[in-house]
DNA sequence: GTCTATATGGAGATAGAC
DNA sequence: GTCTATCTCCATATAGAC
């Protein structure tokens, strides 16, 4: 457990995400979460020295979150179904919570590409992958999955889960959504896409 | 047709749009552009007097792109699954060209919810749907695809495509992929998106 | 630790020579 | 039409009072 934060410099923090993940201001400046968080300006130069430094944590932050949630999911080595339905809801409900993080993530990897936290660590990939690859196996044995490669099963859980999200305003007007027939329609996108992954759902 | 821009003034709009679409640098300044096209940087406000209407003038664009694109696609009254077979086609293609196009749109229509133009018109959209929605009654009848509602099936179109573009940083370490991998990779997804769609494919 | 005042730098925009 | 020089503005950052 790290040392406890100031409040004030907790409260920068947390603004910070909420500006980034929840408003999609990926552009916002220090004076933008100054007001959102209700101090002085140069009070995040006091706590974090740069904008550049706040921006980093906030990103350092957030990819570790990603990481630790994830590997919550994988290590509890839950019967495979059931490791797809936790996916699915953590994801989901941090989605709901943070709409545009993936978003932010992504925009910062582009802009950066030198960073160098990536999703989980290589030992962990892999592991993933071989655990993945064997259960997808005994689904396709069974008749209740497709034959697929292990990657694109991710990255398809990934984009069923992601994209309503990263791309909202796309969405609502892609399906003529008003703003609580979104929220309905995320809510129906478990069952949608388990029902795409399984073949007997 | 509208009338013909000048050289500079197309090269100027070009480039920012491979700036912007292209290697994904939505930060981009009007400097960047100008050194991008090797032109200075004042012909930048000479052609289009500001950044924010250069800026406007690609969104619009891209907007009017996608929407010709996608209206080809519709218009042609192919077979459903021609028609879901030339999407997928029409959108890989695209996104290989411009992988963070989509990004672009949804960084501005976030930061600018004002914006009027979105996907299609209202009637477009209407027929659209309709038209899908007896196309998956048919199949599920025919026992090659299962039950899903309308909006469900277009935006997990819209997200097997999209994401493995808008998300390629993250798409790359999430399942450890070269730059040739990763285009592997993106050209085995349109075989594993029908596989997901149709039962029989 | 928090504020006001101020300095610095960078990006957009314009004027005017060529 | 294209360039250099310049202006303005705004965001970051710092200094220093309280």
């Amino acid at each position: 457990m790290e040392t406890l934060s100031t409040d004030t410099e907790q409260l920068i923090k947390n603004t910070a995400k909420e500006v980034f993940f929840k408003q999609g201001l990926l552009h916002a400046t220090t004076q933008d979460i100054a007001d959102a968080a209700g101090i002085n300006r140069a009070s995040i130069h006091y706590y974090y020295r740069s904008r550049k430094l706040l921006f980093d944590k906030v990103f350092a932050e957030a990819m570790e979150e990603m990481d630790t949630k994830l590997l919550a999911v994988i290590k509890q080595a839950l019967p495979f179904r059931q490791m797809v339905e936790n996916f699915i809801d953590l994801f989901l409900q941090k989605s709901m919570e943070h709409p545009y993080l993936e978003l932010f993530l992504v925009t910062e990897l582009i802009a950066n590409p030198a960073t160098t936290h990536v999703l989980l660590n290589a030992d962990e990939r892999t592991a993933t992958t071989a655990m993945l690859q064997s259960s997808i196996a005994r689904e396709v044995a069974a008749g209740t999955m497709r034959p697929i490669k292990t990657q694109h099963f991710i990255i398809n859980l990934m984009s069923l889960c992601s994209f309503p999200f990263m791309a909202k305003p796309m969405v609502k007007t892609a399906v003529n959504l008003t703003e609580e027939e979104y929220t309905t329609f995320i809510r129906e996108r478990k069952e949608v896409i388990l029902k795409l992954i399984f073949l007997d759902k």
